[in-house]
DNA sequence: GTAATAAGTCAAGACAATTGACTTAATAAG
DNA sequence: CTTATTAAGTCAATTGTCTTGACTTATTAC
């Protein structure tokens, strides 16, 4: 008689749904454009003008943004541009690697005020957990020292680390990602910092680094293909991230590719972990890093032998992602030392001819991301930020949080 | 002094947002659970007794919802559930394919009214177009025979047709489809019809289709492998259909594949095209789809053969889109006769390891679905419906139509 | 100097969800 | 059989947020 299937509904909305969503349009609005007054703000996003004051009123009151000085235009009263606080918000960025863990805070307009890092120990989660939150207070009171009310503004703390999530382990594992993929981080973090925590796989924070200061800026469709340890790549689809229906989705690096009648995961052949292997080298080798960037610069011909390979692999890899995403942009970011990034951009070109040469592109098909080792971690900083002011589906629902 | 850079902004949104939005929450809930009372449906959106009430009191005077006999289940009041009225909206869904159109009428819920089918003279548009018309005129006055307020309710038309869209073309075309493609169909079909108009390519149809009544219901994140005279995907991303920056997302049939130092499209090895060019069939002789289907069935040795390459590609394919989407579940669909798709899901198993294959999974990693060759026209028909009924990001913003 | 134009405010109004008390109708318990 | 309990659903008043239209202010064009 009792019906045992949950009913599947999705949530509706209310009053603070909408009110929600036009504060985060608004911000959106100045974040993508710099400065808007008040009358630019509401023909922008179709409200009236009473309405946009209303909430720039309040956005004001709250610290997010603030007034710039008149500017007269032509006729009629000058307007007075808002822009973005960037003390408005802050979050911090967590970074789990393989052999380090890094730890940023970020403002709200993505600029890095404290940065901190440290190595993790072999041992996985048992031993490394009291290290990154360790390192994560660290920056925290760092951050305290810097800016007012940091912790007031605080809005949470994002974390990053090597995908994919919640799936059969493959067992070759040194570095032990596998436990820490399998390890309660969320609730672990959750409970020695008493924030707000949320977590993506590194390719996603690169992604999400991008939109909210790099190339990917205000595009609502991009794929960033991220070449770091291993390859990913982070999808900005609808101007939000996608995560799949289990937070793997872009874990391209797991592709199987068919080439002399056996089969190659692309990650084993195309990222920096093949290239250590190549060269027979040590991925903990604190000075690994710069010196890959000297043999790139120099044009030393094992890297080069990598890289044509390498090269090959990402050009195919970016003609699939055009053909099953057709994205605006293709964003090529990673860790790998930025020399290094020159040389597989170079040798990429000319990329495979795909459903993106389109008469009319304004965008390049493939673009450079932020060449910087920190990336990943200011990305996952942004996760929060983005989380909390950012237009979304999920935030107007009365089932967000 | 003027700024020529024009402002980019999303659009807000108001009370009439938040009330649509919950309008479609309400007919996405009772689509997909069949029926509920005002009570489960307040408990499963998260909106008051009523909220519900008074929602369910405009939808039933819509004529898009009706209650059920009351049925007591324990203590307190019996609960009056509500259901989806079929006949309180339709669509006309259209495909345009190499040689043949379709058009058919579906209600509410996607069920089948009407079914009409013509040959399309060879000419591209400049012959086609009034056959096009003369068909979907022809299906909305049988519909208007069959039921009350037809046109009142007809929501929209929607049209399918291979893609890709707006793309250069590749020149060996002997069905004119890339005339198609070129040609401004939606403003001669809105001119031609007085209906709204919406077109999407041949697999997203298919993924609408199954997602309206097939194997993706209620599901919020699956991907439709399309096997036709092409290859695609039509992919259903935080359940809505997503179709990239230029209505291309999931092409997959033009994805390149090296083997034997050379590379060919997938829609070259797999798709039905290269079945009849292994046959030496015409595709455009009516009898070809019943003769495969006879020959599939029989086990003939020519098939098998195909068969057996295609299904390695398709294998491929899934383990691909497994691994760049990670979707609950993947779909296989298409127009190939139902012996053939047998043979070929028989034969693509078992699936290659990704990271599909995770514990606790519930629903199988592939499916076959509607084996209907009228399912891309259900599906173009379904795609007004789920624009107007659908809850949806972009139905809630000012701009949205 | 005056008209035109544009930014921005004020106060009243409209719309849609919320709240809490109430009614109705069933089962469970004594 | 009577009464308590539980759940569905309604009523009427309230609240929150956007909209409307008139108004004020500040600037340029003629």
């Amino acid at each position: 008689m009792n019906d045992v299937r949950p009913i599947r509904a999705k949530s509706g909305t209310n009053h603070e749904g909408t009110s929600a969503h036009n504060r985060r349009v608004m911000i959106d609005a100045l974040r993508v454009n710099g400065q808007l007054s008040r009358a630019d703000l509401a023909r922008a996003t179709w409200l009236t003008k009473q309405t946009v004051s209303n909430i720039i009123e309040e956005l004001e009151r709250d610290g997010l943004v603030c007034s710039q000085e008149p500017v007269r235009k032509g006729r009629g009263q000058p307007s007075t541009p808002y822009r973005l606080v960037p003390e408005g918000a802050f979050a911090i960025g967590l970074q789990i690697d393989r052999h380090v863990t890094r730890a940023v805070a970020v403002d709200l307009i993505g600029s890095v005020l404290v940065r901190a890092e440290a190595g993790l120990p072999p041992g996985g989660p048992s031993t490394g957990t009291k290290v990154i939150l360790d390192l994560v207070a660290d920056v925290r009171s760092r951050l305290a020292g810097i800016v007012q009310q940091s912790e007031k503004r605080l809005v949470g703390l994002g974390a990053a680390m090597p995908g994919p999530f919640g799936v059969a382990g493959s067992g070759d594992d040194p570095w032990m990602m596998e436990a820490w993929q399998k390890f309660p981080l969320l609730d672990t973090l959750t409970a020695g910092t008493g924030l707000d925590v949320g977590l993506q796989n590194d390719a996603a924070a690169a992604a999400t680094a991008e939109r909210m200061v790099g190339a990917a800026h205000g595009l609502d469709h991009a794929v960033c293909l991220f070449v770091g340890y291993g390859i990913g790549a982070g999808l900005i689809l609808n101007g939000e991230l996608y995560c799949g229906a289990n937070g793997n989705a872009g874990e391209i690096g797991m592709a199987l590719l068919f080439a002399d009648g056996k089969s190659t995961p692309l990650e084993h052949r195309a990222s920096l972990a093949s290239l250590y292997q190549h060269l027979s080298a040590d991925p903990a080798d604190p000075g690994l890093h710069a010196r890959i960037n000297d043999l790139a610069s120099r044009g030393d011909q094992s890297i080069e032998t990598w890289v044509e390979a390498a090269a090959a692999d990402l050009r195919w890899s970016i003609h699939l992602i055009e053909t099953v995403f057709d994205p605006e942009t293709v964003i090529l970011c990673g860790s790998a030392p930025e020399a290094l990034v020159n040389r597989l951009i170079a040798a990429i070109g000319p990329l495979l001819p795909s459903i993106a040469e389109r008469p009319g592109r304004m965008l390049p098909r493939l673009q450079p991301g932020m060449a910087d080792p920190w990336s990943v971690a200011i990305g996952a900083a942004a996760g929060p930020i983005s989380r909390a002011f950012d237009p979304r589906f999920a935030a107007i629902l009365k089932d967000f949080l």
